[in-house]
DNA sequence: GTCTATACGGCGATAGAC
DNA sequence: GTCTATCGCCGTATAGAC
């Protein structure tokens, strides 16, 4: 019998349900909280189909995590080479620099696009795990990390090396805690404000972070 | 027969052993991924232990941070009953108000105590969590970060009522991914600035989120 | 009251038959 | 690709030793 073709107003292969699922799950709850009988029923295939595509829960979670890697990657690569074209010859500057960190996750975050919101989420729960924190960040987001931080130094010539990695590191912070949508801050706002408004969140959070570098990298060393 | 005295020189009891290790587990790994074999056996105790003396692993779970959540609380509500009494009857600064918020917490992550550290880094979990982020973090905290909300609403009366709420947030984060302790800065900086370096760290830490606040709390609304 | 040894019911991931 | 079986470990209850 021949595999039905993937039109675009089909559903989804159960390869890619499966992962669908997956991802909503590990973002909620974790990889450990999570069992593969849970992502299998929600992708509403056999429990062993899984397994059968992607090895143990271990590889699911990290092809959860790889799927949209490249996509994100580029789009702040992009937004980076922009930067640096637009500032020409001159250094670029900080505001500059955090708008083109920042701005192309505020767009994902913002947009309707529920798969992406998830994988945000999982992005916050690995940033801020033992685990991966430390590996999987580095093996993926290095490279770019890495050029946003030298850019940062171009913008700073003159800022204290650890300043500069400390500033990314709080910014990181903001950003995951952010991502992680915990509902916390309407909760002690009595309501008053809402950290599903992302639009606002990104706006102070770019005000936030630069004034907070500039802050930073010129004084004197601590 | 007594119950042996607890004197200073003698290992805790055994209660006492359980929180210890289901801290510095719980910490490392998440709830879902510890079990009550690994408690127990590093506690050096027998496995129905915990459950004769905590319940349900989950109770057990509330009883480590519940066990430390008074001693953190009023260390930092003296820090801001002193903060508030030194303005008198001005309002505080801002740069006082961060200070007294982030100053006790240094002191204890900067000390040489282990299961602090651990517990901070539980926090830091909590705090990240769906489950417990929205929570357990206001059942604990909320009487704390409000006074501490109204102090920054003093130090800044122009200031917009979210952008102040906005402000905690990216402070919380900050904060929270430095009581991660996931090593990725020391990998990120080729081991140039050191995460445990939380003297630096807080210091930073302190003129950052001063600057952002004071940044988004005097601009116009965006 | 404190603690240990053991047992139970259940569900986990995964491998092998189909 | 699918289904079923297996085996191990999980949290917890219990019976009794100290």
């Amino acid at each position: 019998m021949a595999k039905p073709a993937e039109t675009p107003e089909q559903k989804p292969s159960r390869k890619t349900r499966i992962l669908d699922a997956a991802e909503a799950l590990f973002a909620q709850y974790g990889f450990d909280a999570v069992t593969l009988r849970q992502i299998t029923k929600l992708a509403g295939v056999d429990v062993a189909l899984a397994n059968y595509h992607f090895g143990p829960k271990r590889d699911l979670f990290n092809a959860v995590l790889e799927r949209r890697a490249d996509v994100l990657n580029n789009a702040r690569h992009t937004a980076l080479d922009e930067c640096l074209a637009a500032a020409g010859d001159e250094a670029p500057t900080v505001d500059a620099i955090i708008e083109a960190y920042l701005g192309p996750l505020g767009k994902i975050h913002n947009s309707a696009d529920e798969g992406w919101r998830h994988y945000l989420a999982l992005i916050a729960y690995v940033n801020n795990s033992h685990e991966y924190g430390g590996e999987f960040m580095t093996q993926f987001f290095n490279p770019l990390v890495k050029r946003f931080i030298e850019a940062l130094r171009l913008a700073l010539p003159e800022a204290d090396e650890k300043a500069i990695y400390w500033s990314y590191h709080y910014l990181s912070g903001a950003l995951t805690l952010t991502f992680a949508d915990t509902g916390r801050l309407d909760v002690l706002s009595d309501g008053s404000t809402s950290s599903s408004d992302t639009k606002l969140g990104y706006a102070h959070m770019s005000s936030f972070v630069t004034a907070g570098i500039k802050a930073i990298c010129a004084q004197e060393t601590p």
